[in-house]
DNA sequence: ATAAATTACTTGCAATTTACAAGTAATTTA
DNA sequence: TAAATTACTTGTAAATTGCAAGTAATTTAT
């Protein structure tokens, strides 16, 4: 189910590009997801701490899979479910996603443990490496740990479903 | 003028925080003008190339002064005018906005020449520490040019402000 | 000295987007 | 065969964005 996306650009500028691409509260944190978490269904990302809202949830993906950062297969075994994926112009944000981790935990008070960061911040590519590692071979187990409970926990949604 | 910033948080996480943050279609293009360009004045940013409106770019510097990215700073010499300048806080997303540039030349069409883009893949710690230096020392002049013209070309306000 | 520009905004309003709550449908499990 | 589960859709209200226009304190030009 691809659709083409008519995305319109605002400038040429590399940074306003990705920006029309994700520059918003909820994408980068559906890709964090599935980049370092392993989640892959829609299940997984809505309970995964900030409390995305079904619709939107649904809007994102299909826009990020409409601009090519991911795609959705169905899973073989369960035909309830979908599958969503980076692809390799999904997974090629993984430094964004790093340097953004690194920022926040030395500029805000996040639920990152200081040790941690100091690591990532030595085996940068390493990390990286790994992170490439995992997504080639489809490995689901976490890089990173959900680090706290959330601060905003809601979640209770129920049905609806479109036609397969 | 500053104002504390009552910030919901969504999560602990730092991708979240960020985003909590800056996570929006305009933020990060005014500090990628402050950082790349040397922009200083309200009408530097209106006039970057993406058309941002005047009340969304009076409320996102606001909210950046608020949250510590930047500063205002009356300028000396002429009463109308003010400089926003990054704080070292806004100044540690240099690596952020690089691998950005990079993703965005790589995956998508941009404005960014292919040897300006490999140059700065090869000499990245080379250019964050430029980039550092420039501001450090208030060096205005561009880092990176304003690459091509831009797509959308609109700007047109004129009047209002507040009492000093 | 006065008029015209310039700089940095504010205000009002319509359009779009987000958020919340609830409901639907195709499976799969009990 | 009934109850769950998975992945959504559909309203609707609230919040945010975008557009156009206006305001006010300077500064520059005449």
């Amino acid at each position: 189910m691809e659709k083409k996306s008519n995305l319109k650009r605002r400038s040429g500028c590399p940074v306003s590009v990705s920006l029309d691409i994700f520059g918003d509260r909820w994408s980068l944190l559906i890709i964090r997801d599935m980049m370092v978490r392993g989640y892959r269904t829609f299940h997984d990302f809505l309970h995964s701490g900030e409390g995305i809202a079904t619709n939107i949830l649904a809007d994102r993906l299909h826009k990020l899979e409409a601009v090519g950062m991911l795609t959705a297969e169905p899973v073989a075994g369960d035909g309830r479910s979908t599958h969503y994926r980076l692809t390799a112009k999904g997974i090629a944000l993984a430094p964004v996603l790093l340097d953004l981790l690194i920022w926040a935990a030395h500029h805000e008070d996040t639920a990152a443990p200081c040790s941690l960061i100091a690591q990532m911040e030595q085996n940068r590519e390493a990390i990286l490496a790994e992170t490439y590692r995992r997504w080639e071979q489809r490995d689901p187990t976490p890089l990173i740990p959900h680090f706290t409970a959330p601060l905003n926990p809601k979640v209770k949604p129920r049905k609806g479903r479109k036609k397969p």
